[in-house]
DNA sequence: TTGTACGCGTTATCAT
DNA sequence: ATGATAACGCGTACAA
């Protein structure tokens, strides 16, 4: 029993392959009733277009793909790719495109994955993720006449569309909130500067803290991992005028930054407050909870899946609505007025016993 | 400027296009000179076949599939597939098949996502993931003739092969750990047992203690998130004859019952020895480090994609050989005899204040 | 080695 | 307006 074709449909239904076509695709050129005929024909012969034959004669893959540069060991800590994944699913599913996955170990062969992935006519367009200030990617998928959808913030002189939602707003929230409660020395752990992500929340960080008149404050550049964020943290305590607040440009190092101050005997957040960003699904159950900003990956997923099908399809582009990233505030960071007290005074000052009790006074009141 | 293809190829050669066909598969019948000549030309030409043009002409998709049926929310969490996909891609990359990856959010769109797959022949084999303890993917597959690789430990009537990290030996190990360090009631969280791996781990936790005579101790049944391993942990906390370690079936409900031991003022390993699984990135950075089951998911996945293509192309299994889950032991265990100790005398007994004080002590000295 | 049929839909051309 | 016919997309594989 061989697979069946749109010959025997044709066959079977008592027409030829090409009204078998128009049926299928409900196009103009066949009477109403002879349609619904040859589709019950195919229906009941359970006959599905193949694709392979599909994306031949239409010359399109059917397909985009999505090229991820990472290591495994920092692939499997990122909460970010299997919800913007499920978000591009939803959208590419419905509408009978294929994703195409790479997983790629570092950036140089990432270029040969793209360009592999287009001279064989796997992909009708990519999604361009882990952008780089200075990345070759976006020409090189132009010289390859490759649509491309570039998945962050928006570059200066964008050949592509970007579809991102900002990461700005979030940390500049982190930061006014801390302000708000008091804080005056502010650090922050950074990505990889050269990452936009990287950059652009270290950016967000700085022009907030000039934007309230506050002095300069440290900052560390470290690499997303919980490795580097121990140690972007130790740097920062071990500070003459250490930060009463850290804002971390991920959640993965704001945690390590948390085990590293409670090993230490400081206080989050009394003495020291902590906030992330992603939102991780663990966040709100550490012990603090984390402050952190949260924003809609599975939307930006599916912002992202629209609109490089508009681009393929030479479609207008629409505007996709995405909701900015939200601070969310949990028990990692606290009123300064206090903080700033322990602080000074923790040297020598209150005992170590009695900053413990407090610690453990203000968690029995977050239980309820 | 249109796609170059094998015609123009062979024009320029000035072979026909078989011969070009013969020489790029490396086959016999084309003369070394000639096919010397037709690979320089077609480098020059920077042709690469098409692989949709391909996969029609040898009845291929030259592709395979994984489908993983999972609400965002969860997937997000967890650090397997990443992973997984990374170890899938090193093979397929090299042997030139593509990854075709779907997510849908519950099991009844899984099952019609592998059909669709397989009737518009996108895909020439396929992953079958967290299976379920009665899981319909399997006959399904062998049906639709549509050959599959299970990812995960084999069942018992398995028609297709099985591929997979057993994970009852990490689970036991914990178990053993914790019997040689003096504990008696070592309780579990186990993930939904109406999945395999939620059912082996639970079993295997079982057995365990069996094995060393020691008696039937509780355990609840969550889903592997972190609410659920807060709501457990707070249960097992409550009873009367509370357990002095958990086992849990994965880090996310650990951390999560983890932080609940903190919070309830209860020192974790002093008075509640705790255990993972998975070796989340964050596990060896908490405070205190967990204790979890490692295993190699990269090679899991490797090993997946290599049945799955042997399977497709009807060769011989080879036996890939995979590391067992092992026991990284770190410092949310700790010996039993002070754990019995202070679990018994802590509600009246020592003073909470002395008992976080011999807490503090203790993270010091992790720190060196 | 070459010529050509084949895989399977889509679509342009043509006849009714 | 309907529907049939045939060319096309691009490699592969077999007969010549």
């Amino acid at each position: 029993m061989t697979r069946t074709t749109i010959k025997d449909v044709a066959l079977a239904a008592g027409v030829s392959k090409g009204a078998v076509s128009f049926a299928l695709n409900n196009r103009p050129g066949v009477a109403p009733a002879t349609r619904e005929r040859i589709l019950q024909v195919a229906g009941e012969m359970g006959w599905t277009p193949s694709s392979r034959a599909r994306a031949l004669s239409v010359s399109r893959a059917l397909a985009v793909g999505l090229v991820i540069a990472r290591p495994a060991a920092t692939l499997r800590a990122d909460p970010f790719f299997p919800s913007f994944i499920a978000g591009l699913e939803t959208v590419l599913s419905e509408r009978g495109q294929a994703l195409v996955l790479q997983v790629v170990p570092d950036r140089q062969l990432e270029l040969s994955s793209y360009r592999r992935l287009c001279d064989e006519g796997r992909v009708d367009g990519v999604f361009v993720t882990d952008l780089f200030v200075d990345d070759a990617r976006p020409a090189l998928l132009a010289e390859l006449g490759l649509p491309a959808v570039i998945v962050g913030p928006a570059l200066g002189d964008a050949f592509w569309p970007a579809v991102g939602v900002d990461d700005a707003p979030g940390i500049i929230a982190a930061v006014e909130h801390l302000v708000a409660l008091g804080h005056t020395n502010i650090a922050h752990v950074s990505g990889p500067t050269s990452m936009v992500h990287g950059h652009s929340r270290r950016q967000a960080w700085a022009t907030a803290l000039d934007r309230t008149g506050l002095p300069r404050a440290p900052w560390v550049e470290s690499d997303f991992s919980a490795e580097s964020g121990a140690r972007a943290t130790h740097h920062l305590l071990d500070l003459e005028d250490r930060p009463t607040a850290i804002v971390y440009a991920n959640d993965l190092m704001a945690m390590a930054g948390l085990s590293v101050a409670i090993a230490r005997g400081i206080d989050v957040p009394g003495e020291l407050c902590i906030t992330g960003y992603d939102d991780t699904e663990i966040a709100a159950y550490l012990q603090p909870s984390l402050t952190t900003v949260t924003s809609d990956v599975l939307g930006w997923g599916r912002a992202a899946a629209t609109r490089l099908l508009q681009l393929i399809d030479d479609e207008p582009a629409t505007d996709i609505p995405l909701p900015a990233a939200r601070l969310v505030v949990r028990s990692s960071t606290g009123p300064a007025a206090t903080a700033q007290r322990r602080a000074a005074t923790s040297q020598r000052g209150r005992s170590a016993t009695e900053r413990r009790r407090m610690a453990t006074e203000r968690r029995r009141m977050e239980m309820q």
